[in-house]
DNA sequence: ATGGACAATGAATAATCTTGCAAATCGCTC
DNA sequence: GAGCGATTTGCAAGATTATTCATTGTCCAT
């Protein structure tokens, strides 16, 4: 498995699924998976991932933090790499599925895009409506959307 | 300075104004403050304050996280008797009103449950709007919905 | 293909955080 | 005030994470 990138998802998604407390449990898991790397790289895919070390009721779990978002305002080729997990839609709306955090700052670039199939957009937590003019319009957004999810966008 | 809870509170505001890297760190400004303890009290007040340790564009720094809160995740079925107040919908969207507060997590719940009628959810503060696949399967949710909004779902 | 700039990685090591344990302190009751 | 259980803390060892340095791999432009 050569890709950074596919790697970090990779991790994006163990560290979702389930509590994970420490970069060697981390190793093992990618290892399962097929991933061979040492801690070090992790160290630093976590750092570069903004993925902190949250100490919970028993223990300690990496996770996404509001407090890592609050930062800049990266465009969306930034964010959609680090962000984007699924889109999908019905009629004029498309739903936009972003690991936990994502969905502000995405939303936000999204608005900044300025497409102008786009109407408007609501974010809550890690879920993004986009509110489209036509149904038309919105399977292009969602196809651009895919597109920019893709590693290296 | 006897106290523990006043030395906490002492943390919090130093965490909250400026960005601090280390235990140590923390230790020297609150040895500036009158507090002179050592860096294991430290690393146990962060953990008991649930602070964690995010990386940031140029270093790291403690702060609070969201994700220190959603750590226990009830089911829908403890929370919709307790938050539940009504559904609504038209063609694919429903609307669900809870009782104050009650909107995230009532929200995240439908997210895990994973239902397959539902695209999506995005949380207010007391309104939930609950994109589904289509219509007849928004009837169905709105059904669901009212029968775990019973006392005792 | 070859050389060079630059990103990615591992191994070793440094920096930082966590924890077991014993001593000190606190809160109460007598 | 003395006694006693529970909490808090420091110390030092243990565990985990970050970083340095050297090496390897990649992507052009020749």
């Amino acid at each position: 498995m050569p890709n950074k990138t596919d790697r970090q998802r990779a991790i994006r998604e163990l560290i979702e699924a389930r509590p994970i407390g420490s970069q060697e449990e981390l190793r093992r898991l990618l290892f399962g998976r097929g991933w061979d790397v040492t801690q070090s790289t992790l160290s630093r895919d976590l750092r570069e991932m903004r993925l902190a070390r949250v100490p919970t009721g028993d223990g300690v779990r990496y996770a996404f933090t509001s407090a890592a978002m609050a930062e800049d305002r990266p465009r969306l080729e930034e964010l959609m790499p680090r962000f984007f997990q699924q889109v999908d839609g019905v009629s004029e709306l498309c739903v936009l599925h972003t690991a936990a955090g994502g969905a502000q700052p995405v939303a936000e670039a999204i608005d900044l895009a300025q497409w102008p199939e786009v109407m408007g957009t609501i974010a809550g937590e890690n879920t993004i409506l986009i509110i489209c003019r036509s149904a038309a319009g919105r399977e292009k957004i969602q196809r651009k959307l895919r597109l920019l999810g893709r590693a290296d966008g």
